[in-house]
DNA sequence: CTGAAAGCGCTTACAG
DNA sequence: CTGAAAGCGCTTACAG
């Protein structure tokens, strides 16, 4: 390849007749603290621009035992919830200094287990997860060895871990709350089949909102597969206009707002006409169907930059575990009446 | 933090009563090559198991000189154009055993700059970058020192640089030129001000089809700055409303498309019947407009998985520069008659 | 104020 | 068949 070969600290040792340590110091700025005289300074760091010196982080992350790497694992990044938090995510670890490695898991735990491997085999400090289901022994296996985690959007109740999430309860129960004092009753919830605690927790909003109305009869509750979206979606979406027996729909997660929103455009539901329709999450497509939909919405930029500050703290040595429970709120548009 | 102490290969060789140099080997399944006895390959593989040990990948890099590691620039992973292509190049990057670490640029030079520095201090073994405008020196700086990089979306025409990229060129031109067939006459253009190669291109697909028809009178192109986009692009609509002077639009990017259509809706204009639309890249958001858009589409996924392709060619060694343009192809919907 | 040296965890020529 | 040793590019106690 006859790449140059990288300028490193012997070079500029050197060229200013110096020791490399004199050259570390003053580059890691100990100048002051190692009292090196002005003199060389100067021509350390003017030799350092002269050969244009870049630092090895590798050699420096070897030493060190920290590489100033955050792994983040989402269960897509290619969907925009997990996309918009990994640029937050990104730009806040970019102010104390770090950089991201992110990996895809497609909510598989096999997946997220390599994941997990191959970025602490590269030695990141700490990992941002969106963990998938029945995965919680590899999140512990983690946490048991101390090392710094933060889990996000989703969390393992049991587990004494970090994790920075929605108040998944509150978000339905008002949502459907929302419906209720509108007069909706007979109210349909779609969720993912998960055994996830945000899913549950959303389920759970559902399910007491419902209750406390005195509407536990009414209570119907759809769940989709997530590897089989959108084949479950269009039969389910199918059926509720069959049947006609639903006046409003409640969906759990964006891409289950979002591929029912397919099925129902393909079915040319009315709504709120025939349907009422209360989205999760926010999406520009949301904005285009007819009429705009009214959605839960999840303070993202929060999520991220919580995520990011709990775990640098936690690197640095922190023990203490967050818990941090954002609000969601209901964004009124008007997909029900 | 009291982490337990990484297994590092000494602690393999303690157990096994053997050098490092023996457990290296049988690790990286060179035991045929330096004909380690059966019986010393057995136990190594047992105690590492035991001990379960993981490779410091970091120590290796630093020694091999090569990280596996593919670093990924982007305007901003946020953007779904982006984020799908991030997961193309991701899962593609996984399979020749790579990780990839990325960062936004926001279009910016200087925040470019400071990336591929960060990158490069990371040792990443390659780059694969949709570069911003006026960056070319970044790129042709690490091309002179025949540093891997492959540019993607867009390129700088006079580097001889590998890039993978759209043809920009029959994008627009056979756009318009359907909309041509179509009867459309006073057909505008509504592109970026940038004078970056993909959106010249374009420009001059529009321009050539526009002049091929003798419509040379009719050309019109309104261009937008990507830092204002919103209140570019609602006054630009504005006006094209209030004058009533357009037939068509072609908007020549996916955040344009998306911006365009939110104006577009905002003014209540009735698509096709008082002015035809045509997106670029697609988007969930195409699908639900009022009526659903046609749109070029870029193929994606090819386009993520050749960007690695020549990436990890060129980090084995490869001298040859690869151009690759890839065709694009109209999705006809319904958004002009 | 400065330098020689150890060591982070690997890989890999070299010697036997 | 196996081991001792050098070295990747840094940081950092230690000694003077």
């Amino acid at each position: 390849m006859m790449r140059k070969k990288k300028i490193s600290i012997k070079d500029i040792a050197k060229e200013v007749g110096v020791s490399i340590a004199l050259v570390s110091y003053v580059l890691n700025g100990l100048e002051k603290e190692k009292r090196v005289s002005q003199e060389i300074v100067q021509k350390i760091h003017a030799a350092a621009k002269e050969l244009n010196y870049q630092p090895n982080q590798i050699a420096r992350s070897l030493r060190r035992g920290a590489t100033n790497t955050i792994g983040l694992i989402v269960a897509d990044i290619s969907n925009p919830f997990f996309g918009q938090l990994a640029r937050v995510i990104e730009d806040e670890a970019a102010k104390y200094n770090y950089t991201v490695i992110f990996g895809s898991s497609d909510e598989s735990c096999s997946k997220s287990a390599s994941l997990i491997e191959a970025l602490l085999n590269r030695q990141v400090d700490g990992f941002i997860i969106s963990p998938s289901e029945n995965c919680v022994d590899q999140i512990s296996n983690l946490v048991s060895k101390d090392f710094p985690v933060v889990l996000v959007d989703r969390y393992f109740p049991e587990l004494e871990v970090n994790y920075v999430a929605l108040d998944n309860f509150q978000a339905t129960y008002s949502a459907v709350n929302m419906l209720i004092a509108k007069g909706y009753k007979k109210i349909k919830l779609i969720a993912y089949k998960s055994s996830l605690i945000h899913m549950k927790e959303r389920v759970r909003g559902y399910v007491e909102a419902m209750q406390k109305a005195g509407l536990q009869k009414e209570l119907s509750i759809k769940e989709i597969r997530y590897s089989q979206i959108s084949s479950d979606m269009g039969k389910t979406i199918d059926v509720i206009v069959e049947d006609n027996a639903s006046e409003a729909l409640v969906f759990a997660t964006n891409a289950l707002t979002l591929s029912g929103l397919y099925a129902l455009k393909r079915n040319n539901v009315e709504v709120p006409g025939k349907l009422a329709v209360v989205g999760f999450d926010g999406h520009e497509a949301f904005d285009f169907f007819q009429p705009p939909l009214t959605y839960i919405k999840q303070p993202l930029e929060e999520m991220g930059k919580e995520s990011v500050k709990i775990l640098i703290e936690q690197i640095q040595g922190s023990k203490k575990i967050a818990h941090i429970t954002l609000k969601p709120n209901v964004v009124m548009r008007t997909s029900c009446r």
